[in-house]
DNA sequence: ACAAGTACTTACCCCAGAGTGTGTACCATG
DNA sequence: CATGGTACACACTCTGGGGTAAGTACTTGT
């Protein structure tokens, strides 16, 4: 049992900085590695669990799922499960979600002109 | 000397990440709990480290020059230094950085939208 | 009997990024 | 002569996100 600091400007922040930047809120809800990769393949619907293991095959089950996790808790995905076996587990946007293609459209038209420009130098 | 592992997942994906997922591209631009706050600070004109320092209080020293190096770096932001003593150095944005202006405005609506919605239930 | 597929869960490790603290060189001001 | 301001640099620590690997429960196919 390490000590916990609560003082830290770690701890101090990440409430701070979400309502102070929202650059920040957004990032806490996709950034990382894989959430935007995982909201971008369900662009066009609903996606079972194994679709979206084989549509993204470099990342492992445990970082898919904790995406996943984090994304329905944030609202941004909804899970629907069917009581049946084998499991039949889809997951898809909310309206929340949906809204974000078109800013990662933004962010994917930016990131074109940005890597041009530094390529003319 | 801890021997590194050229060929861990981590390491392997940084370029192709970047290269898949313009939405990771952007993040490693802007990503982190500064660089998008310095950037916001930049968009009214060129601003001295000092004044930098002092709109951002909570900063510290290493995390407002690291973000700047970097963002120097990724050709978002040009630091102007005058030979003066004692030092007279402005930072402000370039064609790429000022166009995160309006991709940044974009986030701020979502992120105001969702949080309506979170509130709503 | 055993592999394969579905949708996870758990334990453990590692490292990059963020935070803390101190030092530097120069000068003006009280 | 010491304090404060400017613009950094460097050494250290810590923590959380991401990665590796293995196990679970249940059924269908060969």
């Amino acid at each position: 049992m390490t000590k916990i600091k609560e003082n830290s400007t770690l701890n101090q922040n990440k409430g701070l900085a979400e309502l102070t930047c929202p650059v920040t809120y957004v990032m806490n809800k996709i950034g990382g590695h894989w959430k935007s990769i995982i909201i971008y393949q369900m662009r066009t619907g609903p996606k079972r669990y194994s679709e979206l293991r084989r549509a993204i095959p470099i990342i492992t089950e445990k970082m898919l799922i904790q995406s996943l996790k984090q994304l329905e808790a944030d609202h941004l995905v909804i899970r629907k499960a069917e009581p049946v076996v084998p499991p039949f587990v889809t997951y898809f946007l909310s309206d929340s979600g949906v809204e974000l293609i078109p800013l990662m459209n933004a962010m994917a038209d930016w990131a074109v002109q940005d890597n041009q420009r530094q390529l003319m130098g």
